[in-house]
DNA sequence: AGAATAAATGAGAATTATTCTCATTTTTTT
DNA sequence: AAAAAAATGAGAATAATTCTCATTTATTCT
């Protein structure tokens, strides 16, 4: 994973430093939605607290960090490379796990459809768009292991 | 105003008190999203910033507050009274303005459909859903007034 | 209505998440 | 390899939210 987070960070032209590398290499380790506390301790100190918040800033800069917010408003990022699916997120109330989800792309482009509608009705120009599903997991959950 | 709250209040059976009184007159004279910040000014310290945080989840408790985060995840809340129509939110990067959506009824089905979709591929139960768009208004926009 | 009980409030302290400062270290440029 | 530029670590500063506790206000029970 190291080698493939040097080349991001040359892809993006942003400086190979050994805390950049560091924060990647989690996320893609992981390559699901975590909070900041989780990377925090997934990196186990190895990079000051300053700098993973500037690394992350550093991330959404070049437009490769997803951030939202848990339903208790926690910040939550994901690394986004170029070519992953474009997806969405499932909530557990129950255990806290975020789930991606992906939707139809029939029902994808019906959303694209009714956000031309809005960017019309409203005069404005729509980029990016999220839908979030907020629920439990049932007993039977894979993701939260009950 | 005044009435209106102390009858929501009586309602949903909490204490009738000052503090909540003047927080839903508030959130009911803007009726849309607002920054507690913003609420806390537009209420000039005649309710203390505790009780203020208070207030609200006293109102999310009771279900009638509905609380998400703008862009830069700052709180925002609104008051979702029974029977209010089910809307989405539409955020201008530019002037930080959140604007009520409502979808069509037949993409509210659609999603639905998908929803249940996903409900049985991940084994949850979901009750909630957002659908949140970011972009810019344009010129034109009404509600930024550029 | 009035006393007793329970609940809510205000003020500020405590906590948590994030940003900032600045001296030192690391990386990049030349 | 030296000089210049950028990034880092440690902790201070800031901001948002919750907590504490003495006082006030609302509700309940005669």
């Amino acid at each position: 994973m190291e080698e493939r987070s040097k080349q991001i960070l040359s892809d993006y032209k942003v400086s190979i430093t050994n805390p950049r590398i560091l924060v990647l290499e989690a996320l893609l380790e992981i390559k699901s939605p975590i909070t900041v506390d989780e990377l925090q301790s997934k990196l186990k100190n190895k990079v000051a607290k300053s700098t993973l918040y500037r690394v992350l800033n550093d991330l959404k800069k070049i437009d490769i960090l997803n951030e939202f917010t848990s339903p208790e408003n926690t910040v939550v990022v994901e690394l986004v490379l170029e070519g992953d699916q474009h997806h969405h997120h499932l909530f557990c109330s129950d255990c806290g796990e975020i789930i991606d989800v992906e939707l139809s792309k029939n029902f994808e482009d019906l959303l694209d459809k009714e956000i031309k509608k809005i960017e019309k009705k409203f005069n404005f120009i729509i980029q990016d768009h999220r839908v979030e599903m907020f629920g439990q997991c049932t007993d039977q959950c894979e993701n939260c292991k009950k």
